[in-house]
DNA sequence: TGAAATGTTGGGGCG
DNA sequence: ACGCCCCAACATTTC
């Protein structure tokens, strides 16, 4: 007969998710304060997974973090279990465990992750375990920034006033309440004891081939944060951080870079302001996802065209700022934010293509790619977004270029054959697809 | 975080 | 000295 379970035989499981790591992490450290015998699971969710090429550098970043993730649990005595499948499914099993009395996790605010949610919390109801949700994706979320009445601000200005006037609120000794570290060090004592560990899924068993692109560091300089203001529109100065991806899969701390941000540089203080605003209009407006902000601009003639799409796309436009956007990005993953705009613009006004299009192929490509501030950009871009860019405000490439890579570097850079007859002329003219632009938007929203 | 078109001003050349 | 034109530079309006 086996031998009846102790009172206090009970275990707690932590879900990481866009949160992966050990340091500075809300529900990892309420799950380690609050209960004991902390079990860490990640799941490669198939649901995710099959929307995917068979190629994708976000893929294997996922892959190598967590298997570092596991190896650092397994330094501290414990274990990080590591599945493939669909989140329902693992948890209906795992839950059924009359042993399990919570698990932990970090909000996410993505129209699938909260469905995927309420359904994890249906179970856990069944179960009675607790399910314990945290705030550790952004500074301020869903309702902590709103108007005065209580309704989600559209525009960008005064919800950054209210952002900015939030966070001085609680203040101890000159550092924000909000920005403080969680210390979860102290409590690594809580996590489970593991006495054989669990197998990690090969890359390859998850259905995909290794990505040769690199990741950016998780670092970057004073320096660069300091002069982020000044030097953050030329695409060919490195003036940006390039944290992205690390914002969008937790491996860095979003509380650490805005105390940063605060004391160094209030441009880029701005930026982590936006993100938390576009998570919040996702979250209260989730129809942006599919559809305009502004129902007035849905329904325009958007053209399509195969060739123009395929050129734009491989960066072939015969506009030099639009292809070395495009190049950079299906080299690297990355694209400078300022040449995003220009490319954007291009696609929906001067080819007057539909922003979802360019929306899905930036999610594609984009290391650093976030449902919430991706679609907020296309929007504006299109401007049928919350505080968007108005439709007559139409990017002249050549200007661009001309303002904010003077000396052709990061023409060059991308597109080496720039300057010789291999180089195609512009596939379409500036003038007349700008007053082809402003004919249709005006047509349509009179 | 736009660009083009249109309007205004004032200096200088010139008869 | 004066009127006229041209045009750059800047300001305002428009899309």
């Amino acid at each position: 007969m086996l031998a009846a379970c102790p009172k206090d035989c009970t275990m707690t499981y932590f879900w990481f998710r866009r949160d992966l790591r050990l340091h500075d992490n809300a529900a990892l450290y309420y799950a380690l304060k609050n209960t004991k015998d902390v079990q860490c699971v990640f799941i490669f969710d198939q649901n995710i997974l099959e929307k995917l090429p068979s190629t994708d550098a976000r893929v294997t970043f996922l892959h190598d973090t967590v298997s570092s993730l596991k190896d650092q649990l397994i330094e501290l005595g414990s274990d990080l279990v590591v599945y493939h499948g669909r989140p329902l499914d693992i948890w209906s099993k795992l839950l059924s465990n009359k042993d399990v009395v919570g698990l932990y996790c970090n909000r996410d605010y993505e129209p699938y992750a909260q469905q995927r949610d309420e359904e994890v919390k249906k179970l856990c109801d069944k179960y009675q375990i607790d399910f314990c949700t945290y705030k550790d994706h952004v500074i301020f979320e869903k309702d902590e920034v709103t108007k005065d009445d209580g309704l989600p601000y559209t525009v960008f200005t005064p919800y950054k006033r209210k952002w900015l006037a939030k966070l001085t609120q609680r203040e101890d000794s000159g550092l924000s309440y909000y920005f403080k570290a969680y210390p979860n060090e102290k409590y690594f004592g809580q996590l489970s004891k593991v006495k054989k560990l669990s197998s990690m899924p090969s890359h390859e068993s998850l259905g995909f081939d290794r990505s040769e692109i690199e990741i950016p560091s998780t670092t970057v300089t004073q320096k660069v944060i300091r002069e982020y203001d000044k030097k953050r529109n030329f695409p060919a100065v490195n003036g940006t951080s390039k944290l992205g991806i690390h914002f969008r899969f937790g491996t860095i701390s979003i509380r650490d870079k805005a105390r940063k941000a605060q004391k160094l540089n209030d441009t880029f203080l701005s930026e982590l302001v936006w993100r938390d605003f576009y998570s919040q209009i996702l979250y209260h407006f989730p129809h942006v996802a599919n559809k305009e902000f502004r129902a007035k601009y849905e329904g325009i003639p958007w053209r399509f065209d195969e060739e123009e799409w395929t050129r734009w796309k491989e960066g072939r436009t015969g506009y030099p700022m639009v292809d070395a956007g495009m190049r950079e990005l299906n080299n690297t993953g990355y694209m400078h934010n300022r040449v995003r705009m220009v490319v954007a613009s291009f696609l929906t006004k001067h080819m007057l293509h539909d922003w979802r299009l360019g929306e899905a192929y930036f999610a594609e490509k984009l290391l650093d790619f976030d449902l919430a501030s991706n679609n907020g950009g296309w929007q504006w871009a299109s401007g049928s977004g919350t505080d968007a860019a108005p439709y007559f405000r139409i990017f002249n490439p050549t200007s661009q270029m001309t303002k904010f890579d003077p000396q052709k570097e990061y023409i060059k850079k991308w597109i080496p054959e720039f300057g010789t007859d291999q180089y195609p002329e512009p596939m379409l003219d500036h003038k007349e697809a700008r007053e082809r632009c402003l004919a249709t938007y005006k047509m349509h929203l009179n």
